[in-house]
DNA sequence: CGGGGGCTTGAGCGTAGTCAAGTAAAGTGG
DNA sequence: CCACTTTACTTGACTACGCTCAAGCCCCCG
């Protein structure tokens, strides 16, 4: 759900980049300079985007992909309210989305890493239910919808890809549904970690070793919990065996007595 | 979310349909017998599809949705595991979308009711991720999803009326994890009983008046509850003078005090 | 190396869960 | 239509899980 397997002489940059695929080519990357973005060109492309494309198609991605934003630590990429323009393709770093409720409660629906793609929540009704905030120091290219959506009325891939994109965030939500509906803390930190893990693990990184990006707090607030249920519950799975812990850093010792909690 | 506002003398199949339109004219509706759907005639397409469609483009949709589907109450409309093929629009009737965990464990993330359509979980996977459960004798009108996905790329309407679709089910969700994240028990079922009536307002019936299709059970499965807990809040919101309860019909007294809790 | 924020741990409390009994409503069959 | 069964709901007493408040520790960063 983010991430991440830090080899123990990983460099900060390929720690936090989130794929294991090399930085795109483009010249000027200065850490908050807006760049140009070009899918046709980009390594990352099958992340992102869906894999038969044909060669004209992916020139085409370029007519409309044509910026990427990058995001300090703690800034927002959109705001609750703000107009719904663009999807956002996460290109590096990783991001939490945000609600707020009318009381001014908030609660974190989502964390989303490097390849996944922020701002389906726009698309009902024309502005953003919730804000996008990243975790660490991030950029995201910028989708127009509306040039995406005509463009899926040309390519039967992209408009597969994104139904699915769709669909992939209504399923991810369920199982934060059945998380928060029926677990008991132990048992949410736990699938917590696991779904943690599972992403690391497809991203090629091992499995067992875990980097938060995020704070007990954001993970409390996720899971349902208060940040102090949540270390004690971390604490408690420690002195089981089944896990270790440093502060962010986490390894997963025990899989099975994980999954079973 | 499911239904009903029973003006006191409502007649039971009135109470029943979801939606102040006329029923199809189609002849041949006995209960459980499969009846051909024609949304070119079907005075309640407004509900279910996207109004600013040409008339081909109407009597285009007769040549894929063919089928209406009944289901009686306690039934699937379709299994988790279930092949995805379809999009079932709701004639008449609501149902209940559950999702069960590897401990067996369900939770249920939705009830629809007439006019919202089901089947969405489907989409990302090919294959649907819960069931969907008739709460009372139910109909659903049949959108084979490939001949939809089709039509999307002829008309822009129609796709942006999908991606509608998609983007209000996350909308959803999110506001039930945003519930799940941060209420007491008592602010869930008010909210829950808020939600209720502001559907049944929708629909032209007394935003004041609620006959739950579901039991005090699904309601806490929903709300992350027990269905003791239910209860007793639903007691006390009727001591406090927020509502009135005789089993399965609720009113709500005072809104403003309800939104409060 | 010192300061500060993030994290851990403890004690006590409150909310919701569990278990159980009793009541109301909804089916079912004569 | 009524008696009977079954299921759904309500209420109470008790328990336990997670929250609150508070103190202290450990990283990380400057």
């Amino acid at each position: 759900m983010f991430y991440q397997a830090p080899p123990e002489a990983a460099t900060p940059s390929f720690f936090r980049s989130g794929l294991p695929l090399p930085m795109l080519t483009e010249a000027g990357s200065g850490a908050m300079k807006r760049t140009m973005a070009r899918c046709s060109g980009c390594a990352r492309r099958s992340v992102c985007m869906p894999l038969d494309l044909s060669a004209a198609q992916i020139s085409r991605l370029d007519t409309f992909v044509r910026e990427t934003r990058p995001v300090s630590r703690g800034q927002p990429l959109y705001l609750a309210g703000d107009r719904f323009q663009n999807f956002y393709a996460i290109r590096t770093g990783s991001f939490k989305f945000v609600t707020v409720n009318r009381d001014g409660l908030e609660q974190i629906s989502s964390f989303f890493v490097a390849g996944e793609t922020l701002g389906l929540d726009g698309v009902s009704s024309g502005s953003h239910a919730g804000e996008a905030v990243a975790l660490e120091d991030s950029s995201a290219c910028v989708i127009p919808f509306a040039a995406l959506e005509a463009f899926c009325a040309e390519s039967r891939a992209m408009q597969r890809h994104l139904h699915r994109l769709m669909s992939e965030e209504i399923v991810r939500q369920a199982a934060l549904v059945m998380l928060l509906g029926t677990m008991k803390a132990e048992q949410r930190v736990a699938a917590f970690l696991l779904n943690l893990s599972e992403r690391v693990g497809r991203q090629g990184y091992p499995r067992s070793e875990l980097a938060l990006r995020m704070s007990r707090e954001e993970i409390g607030n996720y899971l349902g919990l208060k940040l102090e249920t949540v270390s004690r519950m971390l604490s408690k799975l420690t002195r089981q065996g089944l896990v270790e812990i440093r502060a962010k850093r986490i390894r997963i010792v025990d899989f099975g007595a994980l999954a079973r909690v």
